[in-house]
DNA sequence: TTGAGGCTTTCAACA
DNA sequence: AAAGCCTCAA
């Protein structure tokens, strides 16, 4: 009974109630996460429960991971078996596993928000509508604010949702959509979700398995669902009753994406003879930072009051600093670090620094970078978003669902094939005038007239490539399936013979892709393409929680992907007007409200410290923008924070220099390694391992290598591999390393690489 | 008809 | 960084 030793008395008894409906009222650092895990593991170490009858669901694939590990850490092996998934992951499981009774196959694509936007552009080009002018982008947001009501799911027409500035039939254009995302087996987000609850509505034998299968379920940031996931849990639930859902309406920052907090005020209606528990000691945070939080958040009007009794003493003071620029800032930010990891017992990873937009973030990569300072970034430019990793996708998207034309039309001309906009229009309207889809139009050869060989070539590649990935996983691995399709397709070829930085720098991503496909077939042996396609389409901010207690980084993050974490510092950056409070909301004080509350999680990260920063003048894409500080700083009084100045000797480039606003360019690195160094700091993001300063070279001046063939290393980039040769003498030391299935040529001179025993 | 090169525009948070 | 538009050569 030692899995009550550490909890309080509302800890222990929400732990402690298992049976029936439970609402957990968890404040922030009330210890949720704590309650969550231990009841759990009360379930499967008390009551007997067995591991796979439980289902949790939580709202981001590092919550979830982070769960399980928890759960894990507590009950050993058998925690593997509980199902803790994200809402999205646990439809694709359960579409997977039983979408047949509603005869959906179960090789459907998911099709991201840009793939979206790929259909619409489609079907606006085909309604002959400008779409320069309406952003197809526009119109995926609408649709899926749409699909998120609960009118939708209902069946009620919802034509009045739609704005009347469109000079255009918006509700032609959304059923083309539908159409096209069925004709091509593909789903979005919202579908997941939609076609769960239809799933659970429809089909009585699914539902009874499900039941029978879950029967004790537990919902994460419940003031967060949609009322979708609202339906999901309900019918789930329905059954067992056995349903604990946690959740704070303080924190709820997700209403763009539908989230509706009427789930969470209305549980004690929906569910009967509910138990509520309030979890309001904050044990995370000291009393002043609790003191600013609190001053801040009762400036929302729709929301329930309520207690947080600091568990913690007083503590430091928030502080604000207001720096010149951005480049101050960062330089305060970094100076900041610096000095606290002198004076006190700090390390890196005790730091995180959080900000409303990722365009935010390059100015304190460069600084850390500057100052030596190793970070990494969560979120950010999605390593899944690279150009070269989405066509990679796209290829093998469309080997597993020909039926996806947005994948077919990504890659047909990739790499070059001489199949240009021409040839692409015959196949469209070929297929429209036959009802047929677009592969058939290829691979019967139906085109008359001129054909570009390269449309032959194509139908030959992916004829090919589909036969070989029918030996998977028996015959064939996956990796070694998707390094096929880079040979086959020409990919590689093509960017070899670029051989510029940029090409080889995407090579070295592909690569990367290749070697943590390897991993996943380590951990997923039985996968297939199918599989393997539908998790990574969810998993678009691959965030180890391993790797990251392993590196000691500071972490650079959005607001919104802070929550549900802590650091003993944090800066809140750019507290300015139209920076935070976001310039798109400050004209509705629901969104308002919402960058408030955004701002309440933001400041309950902090455990000891927290810094607000803001700057006097803040360059745009349209030029220099004087700000104000945020409101949000004037609501909290005088006497609660100590205010600090900071002036930066750094000049502002003007626009003609070797800038671009979008900070993304290599030309915002000044010195010719530039391109390296960003490289570098990409691999944070995408290996969450690696750290941002490179490390000196082994200076090795005799003419051996310090590694042997057949030694295992580990590459920053690359994860673990081994020595397969070693070439060369002195500075000219190559050394070819595989990892998984591909291979690597590395000057050891250049090459951070750690041996591993 | 295609593709390369040059120039411009884009600009919120996430599954 | 990526995509769209334009022009021009093949």
């Amino acid at each position: 009974m030692d899995l009550l030793k550490n909890l309080n008395n509302n800890q222990k008894e929400a732990v402690l109630h298992t049976e029936g409906p439970l609402l957990i009222l968890a404040g922030a650092g009330s210890g949720k996460t704590r309650v969550i895990t231990h009841r759990i593991a009360h379930l499967i170490n008390d009551k007997n429960v067995k591991p796979y009858n439980i289902f949790a669901v939580t709202f981001t694939n590092k919550a979830a991971e982070e769960m399980k590990n928890r759960v894990m850490s507590i009950v050993g092996p058998a925690g593997n078996s509980v199902f803790i998934k994200t809402f999205h992951s646990a439809a694709v499981y359960i579409l997977r596993r039983f979408g047949e009774h509603i005869g959906l196959s179960s090789n459907f694509t998911i099709y991201d928000s840009k793939d979206q936007e790929d259909v619409i552009k489609r079907i606006l080009i085909s309604m002959k509508i400008d779409h320069k002018k309406i952003k197809p982008s526009t119109i995926a947001s609408k649709i899926s604010e749409i699909k998120d009501k609960e009118g939708y799911l209902e069946g009620m027409d919802l034509s009045h949702f739609v704005p009347d500035y469109f000079a255009f039939d918006f509700m032609e254009v959304f059923e083309k959509y539908e159409e096209g995302l069925k004709n091509n087996n593909a789903m979005d987000f919202n579908d997941l979700l939609i076609k769960t609850v239809h799933l659970l509505r429809r089909s009585e034998t699914a539902l009874s398995d499900m039941q029978y299968m879950w029967r004790y379920f537990m919902i994460d940031e419940y003031q967060d669902t949609n009322y979708s996931q609202y339906l999901i849990a309900k019918y789930l639930a329905s059954h067992s009753k056995n349903i604990c859902v946690v959740g704070d309406d303080d924190q709820s920052i997700y209403s763009w994406r539908g989230a509706d907090i009427r789930n969470i005020l209305n549980f004690e209606k929906d569910y009967e003879r509910a138990r509520i528990i309030t979890l309001e000691e904050n044990y995370r945070s000291t009393k002043g930072i609790l003191d600013a939080a609190h001053a801040v958040i009762q400036n929302n009007s729709q929301r329930k009051n309520k207690n947080i009794i600091a568990f913690r003493g007083d503590g430091e003071h928030v502080k604000w600093c207001q720096a010149n620029n951005e480049y101050g800032e960062a330089d305060f930010v970094a100076n900041t670090i610096l000095s606290l990891k002198n004076r006190e017992n700090l390390s890196n990873r005790d730091f995180a620094v959080f900000y409303r937009t990722n365009a935010q973030s390059r100015i304190f990569e460069d600084v850390m970078r500057r100052e030596g300072l190793p970070y990494r970034i969560i979120g950010g430019q999605k390593f899944y978003d690279r150009k070269e990793i989405k066509d990679i996708i796209a290829y093998l998207k469309f080997l597993t669902n020909n039926s996806d034309t947005v994948s077919l039309f990504r890659i047909v001309n990739t790499p070059v094939r001489g199949i240009g906009n021409a040839t692409q229009d015959k196949v469209t309207e070929l297929a429209r005038s036959m009802g047929i889809n677009e592969w058939k139009v290829i691979d019967d050869e139906l085109i008359t007239g001129r054909i570009p060989k390269g449309l032959y070539d194509f139908k030959q590649i992916i004829n090919s490539l589909q036969k070989e990935m029918k030996n998977i996983p028996a015959g064939l691995k996956l990796s070694e399936f998707v390094k096929s399709i880079t040979d086959k397709s020409g990919y590689r070829k093509s960017l070899n013979e670029d051989n510029s930085l940029e090409s080889n720098a995407r090579i070295d991503n592909i690569d990367e892709f290749i070697n943590s496909i390897y991993e996943y077939e380590q951990m997923n042996p039985d996968a297939t393409p199918e599989q393997f396609i539908q998790d990574i389409s969810l998993y678009t901010s691959e965030q180890n929680p391993e790797e990251e207690h392993k590196d000691n980084c500071i972490t650079l993050m959005t607001i919104h992907n802070a929550k549900g974490l802590e650091f003993p510092v944090v800066f809140l950056t750019g507290m300015e007007e139209n920076t935070f409070p976001h310039k798109l909301c400050v004209d509705s004080e629901d969104a308002l409200e919402e960058e408030r509350r955004l701002c309440y999680v933001g400041i309950t990260r902090a455990m000891d410290q927290i810094y607000l920063t803001s700057t006097e003048i803040r360059r745009s894409f349209a030029g220099i923008d004087y700000k104000q500080p945020s409101r949000f700083i004037s609501e909290i009084p005088a006497e609660l924070i100590d205010v600090k100045h900071q002036q930066s000797t750094h000049h502002i480039p003007e626009r003609s220099e070797s800038y671009n606003s979008f900070g993304y360019g290599k030309s915002s690195f000044s010195t010719g390694t530039g391109y390296n160094l960003k490289r570098a700091s990409e691999l944070n993001v995408n290996k969450k391992s690696a750290v941002s300063e490179s490390r000196p070279s082994q200076s090795q001046t005799d003419s051996s290598s310090t590694f042997e063939v057949n030694e295992r290393v580990m590459h920053p980039k690359f994860g673990t591999g081994r020595v397969v040769k070693i070439e060369g003498t002195g500075d000219n030391v190559k050394l070819t390393i595989s990892f998984g299935i591909t291979k690597k040529v590395f000057m050891e001179k250049y090459t951070p690489l750690e041996k591993l025993n």
